[in-house]
DNA sequence: CTCTTGACGCACA
DNA sequence: GTGTGCGCCAAGA
């Protein structure tokens, strides 16, 4: 079921450690879909565990994310990141070489 | 049941 | 190196 998918989705998020990100394609592809990176951001889009779910260390290919579509804001986004240690820059981005979570 | 949109990613020009 | 287009799967209308 592509709903499990989901749930997949979110167990991986939750797998990330703290003070790390993932992007969507690595979270697809992590999860043997490398062509579900647009499904994983919808996943996070429907977010059914708001608080459970960290949305803020999902990130796009680019380190960041739309401009001002987040569950708070881009801003809160920034300071939820930056109080997990990760270096945010004024575009909103992470440096992926350093805090994007590879994995085990 | 069909068409459009979508928090993305990659290939090609 | 930069810009544009297309593809993938799923959910909403």
């Amino acid at each position: 079921m592509a709903g499990d998918f989901f749930e997949r989705v979110y167990a991986y998020l939750q797998k990330v450690p703290r003070g790390k990100v993932v992007t969507y394609g690595q979270i697809a592809r992590a999860l043997g879909a490398p062509r579900m990176a647009r499904q994983v951001g919808y996943a996070l889009h429907v977010n059914p565990k708001p608080g459970v779910i960290p949305c803020h260390r999902w990130v796009n290919r680019c380190g960041g994310r739309a401009p001002a579509v987040a569950f708070g804001g881009t801003d809160a986004q920034k300071q939820l990141l930056l109080a997990e240690g990760v270096e945010v820059r004024a575009d909103n981005t992470v440096d992926m070489e350093k805090y994007q979570w590879r994995g085990e």
